[in-house]
DNA sequence: CTGAAAGCGCTTACAG
DNA sequence: CTGAAAGCGCTTACAG
């Protein structure tokens, strides 16, 4: 990165223009800690000592720089948020929950985006830590979180949401996946389907392969077999889900209902369902703007994003107003929406 | 909020408990300023001392505190993002543009949504000056960024987005909305409907003006009068969207065709539409997703989220970067895309 | 009611 | 190659 530009005096332009509590000190003809006292509206000024100070902090534009007193407080009032990706529904929702309850806490509110990557979720996570966030809700894509150690007994908080830590213990706040994908595949077997198909996201996914555990449970409940060319994991790139999803139903032996992993594969399903001649059951998992506007509307096993952000963050909040004791583990329940799509019947 | 524990001996429990560089040099038994040297990978430290170093960091779990650099340094190496909300698939794509361009840049990012509200647009904004972030990106809501001159002033470079600022020259990044609205509109004329309505967003947010100016241009040009009954701008609440267009269908004149002003009224009219018995054409403003997979398809007119963002940030950069030169504006061309909703003829 | 001194944890500028 | 002193802009603890 550039350094700030310097002008021929020497002085930094950018930053050397800012105005201090010493310079309003100076102009209003009082002591430092009087200006401290104004600006933070601790009492014990007289109205017309007040008076002077606020005309030299307007006359100079003065604003506190928070930085230096983060520094001498210790708190920073600031919070980090590390998931997946910024930009997807889902995870734009639990971010605004985030943000609602971290400003209901006066503090502010750092983003940023793994990209499903562990070395990247690492950096970004350090980075708050070295701004000394208060505390981190994370959406882990790492297998290991040992490196927060050092942070956490430092007085980091963290809380994990979506997925759990992995390797240390930690609070969490999670969608019962399993059970969830449990509510859904038995509904599609319940509308007479014995050929279901999975296709979810990459195995090494908590939440993927646990989605995975639920529908393999629910078939052998159901004393169903499970023929493994039914099965994919893998990334939810369209070309992927498309590819398979129709490998799954050219076969001469056709699945007849799929359930989808997330919302990804859903969309990307779809595409592919609307285009086939046969009509094929669909349960996805996770719901998404407009299911209910398709034709036929799509059924889905819905979590509750703004819930799961909303949860983890007060939880945050706790831990930061005191609250010891040990890691907790959250899990909220996903709800089955039927709307059409997974009660086409075999 | 609370302050942090404090434990008996007085000491601040959670910060307390942080080692810093002076507490590496003791343990290293080196000075304050080769520890500095390491931290940051500075040439001129022998191997063995810079070994020695590293052993008392590790010990320690020494992490630097990035607010004490930054209050020394002048640059904070982080931007603030104000967007109206980061729940709204608009703005979180845009905000991920925004991330991944920081990102280049070496910066992280704060956000926080205004929810259209100024007052909460200044303090978030003013917030994030007080952090001294290096730059801003806004999506503004209020009527008058004054209140910003100070800050500006004082060197944090500011872009906005979507919007123009207002009482203030900045530099913005906006699509021409009168320009493809103009575009959608006539694509409407032409498939031959004369009673066109048009539902947007309330008349103070500039882009929602712009739309409707755009509408009304358009029919104008095309020697079409405007039945005032036609448009409705306000809150785009669904029951607000229902109630109106509704009202527009069902009057004995009704109108053939709607231009929606923005995605969250395309939704709310789809559903309306769905239900109606009567086919009207409708071409959206703003692209979503699965708009393809509607039936009919839904035609639309185009933004690019991310382009804005990454545009604006750019901007910012280059700003940052010591770019002068008077406020500049770019504006971005929307793009229609027929699909099928906009082309049902009268 | 008011303010001078010390210190938060780093970097800068300088000297050895 | 190494380090002591000063300072970034505030707050804390204390004295008057």
């Amino acid at each position: 990165m550039a350094e700030p530009a310097h002008n021929s005096r020497g002085a930094a332009q950018r930053y050397g223009a800012r105005p201090t509590m010493k310079d309003v000190a100076a102009r209003a003809g009082v002591g430092l800690k009087t200006v401290s006292r104004v600006v933070n509206g601790e009492p014990g000024v007289t109205p017309d000592t007040m008076q002077r100070v606020q005309s030299a902090i307007d006359a100079l534009g003065f604003r506190r720089n928070d930085s230096a007193r983060i520094l001498r407080k210790g708190r920073t009032s600031s919070v980090g948020l590390v998931l997946e990706d910024l930009g997807d529904p889902f995870y734009s929702s639990l971010s605004r929950a985030v943000e609602e309850v971290a400003r209901g806490y006066g503090s502010l509110l750092f983003t940023g985006s793994s990209d499903e990557d562990p070395e990247r979720e690492q950096e970004l996570t350090l980075a708050f830590c070295a701004r000394r966030v208060d505390g981190l809700v994370i959406v882990p894509t790492s297998f290991d979180h040992r490196y927060l150690e050092p942070e956490i007994a430092a007085g980091i908080a963290s809380v994990f949401v979506d997925r759990p830590a992995e390797r240390i213990d930690a609070d969490a706040v999670l969608t019962d996946n399993a059970g969830a994908v449990r509510e859904g595949v038995a509904h599609l077997i319940g509308q007479g389907h014995r050929r279901i198909a999975f296709i979810g996201d990459q195995p090494r996914i908590h939440t993927a392969s646990e989605r995975l555990r639920g529908y393999r449970e629910t078939m052998a409940a159901a004393g169903l077999p499970v023929d493994e060319a039914w099965v994919s994991m893998g990334s939810t790139a369209p070309e992927r889900v498309h590819a398979e999803l129709s490998r799954m139903l050219d076969d001469p032996q056709p699945v007849t209902a799929l359930f989808s992993g997330n919302n990804r594969v859903t969309v990307a399903a779809l595409r592919v369902l609307t285009a086939s001649s046969r009509p094929v059951a669909l349960v996805g998992f996770d719901d998404f703007e407009l299911a209910d506007l398709l034709s036929p509307a799509v059924t889905v096993v819905a979590q509750d994003p703004a819930r799961l952000g909303r949860t983890a963050t007060e939880l945050l909040f706790n831990r930061l107003e005191g609250e010891t004791g040990p890691p907790r583990r959250v899990e909220l329940r996903g709800r089955l929406i039927v709307r059409g799509s997974g009660e086409i019947a075999f």
